[in-house]
DNA sequence: CGATGTGTTGATTGACTTCAATCTGGGTGG
DNA sequence: CCACCCAGATTGAAGTCAATCAACACATCG
């Protein structure tokens, strides 16, 4: 009885395309485990001892300075790959914003299997490369662009990554959606303070952009809007 | 005659580990073309036509706003590879910072040799892995630190990233390199204007961190003290 | 030697942070 | 059941860092 057999992310997630036999063997190295909301996984800086493979929930990537400022540099969804393969240390942690499942390889065997599989290997390159882009974008906003234009690229892209993690089926972006981040989380993201952030939100609310129905809750009443306020 | 067996990155390069038949292949491929300083190679939002290795210079991966604020993602030295293999649009320019040389592959070309040799697909991915680390350390700078902090980090930086360059041997970080960048893209580096930059340059200078003998000459005289500024 | 692009320096402004007070809502124990 | 608690969030006032605006310096090149 193998778990992949009934793994939800199976046919998005990097062990798409493995034989049967492929599967079973990577069955024997991987184990499940759920990893609660607040729980890390993976220390920066540490030695990378294991890589997985997101199931289920949400988790950032973050790197720290020595004097607690921290900054969010990715954030890992249903059927993303998460540590370091081929690498001494991680250099971001890893720990969970949702309660998540993942599936966890000893850094080793993967690596190891890896190598043996090239059709693994590229599914794993196709996915590094898309999260350099994503990233890279993501320096632009990091680096020239205002509080007011981050918050509305934030929530644009917020809406469309918590679609996607439902079915194979290709939805459009999210008019109302959770939001798996805290304020200071927000403001992690985006290099801003928390203050800023809640004070951004408030304003879309007042000029009727959006609503916000709880504190993780936001609904977009003007798309438009926010599309051109994210420049 | 294969300009492969000549190229001075042959050992450091993606190509390295290939065998002399593969090496035949990608060499009827690949061209060199040569790219003058300002020049660009490859535009944002274009078709990803094609991708390529540095053989000699420096180059700038950018991404810029409508309004033409400008943010340099990433920088490419000897031996780096540019481009978006296995991807329809290249979501960064690319132009030279100094007079370069590359060995260009059409896309087509390259992704489908690549495919068919897993060792390149290898490289390719721990290269891109490591970039992917260099990228997010980024994220922390650019999301996080002050103005100083940002300076002196990219010192830093520069200081061992143009040593790297030389030969295989690892030398220290250099105490007296040459810029490959003006004002404007160390301020395009590190979100921030020109203005604030040569503010604290000159800064620097006057602490007795470094000398700027000229424009783009730096030397380190006191690393420690730079250290410890950038956070 | 002017012309032009690049860099520096100064003065002022403004956006975001910081500091501080208050609010809110979900959970708990009396 | 509801008063209380408390972390998270909001709001306000003040401060600061870097941006902006503006003038000038310097080097390179016809």
């Amino acid at each position: 009885m193998s778990s992949c057999d009934t793994c939800v992310v199976r046919n998005r997630a990097i062990c798409a395309g493995l034989d049967n036999q492929e599967i079973a063997a990577l069955n024997t190295m991987g184990r499940r485990r759920a990893v609660s909301a607040g729980e890390p996984l993976i220390w920066e800086d540490d030695d990378s001892l294991l890589v997985a493979n997101v199931i289920e929930g949400v988790l950032k990537l973050t790197t720290s300075t020595e004097d607690g400022r921290e900054q969010i540099v990715g954030v890992a969804y249903p059927s993303d790959f998460i540590g370091r393969p081929f690498g001494q240390t991680s250099k971001a942690s890893v720990v969970a914003l949702t309660d998540a499942r993942v599936c966890v390889f000893a850094r080793n065997d993967f690596d190891r299997f890896a190598r043996e599989h090239p059709e693994l290997e590229h599914k794993l390159l196709e996915r590094t490369l898309a999260e350099l882009d994503r990233t890279r974008s993501w320096m632009m906003l990091l680096g020239r662009k205002t509080a007011p234009e981050k918050i509305a690229t934030f929530l644009l892209e917020m809406s469309e990554r918590l679609n996607e993690t439902g079915c194979a089926v290709k939805l459009g972006p999210a008019r109302r959606f959770s939001l798996p981040f805290s304020r200071q989380q927000v403001a992690d993201v985006l290099g801003l303070t928390i203050e800023t952030v809640s004070r951004q939100f408030t304003k879309l609310k007042n000029d009727g952009v959006i609503e916000l129905p709880s504190r993780r809750e936001v609904e977009i009443l003007d798309r438009p809007a926010l599309v051109s306020l994210a420049g």
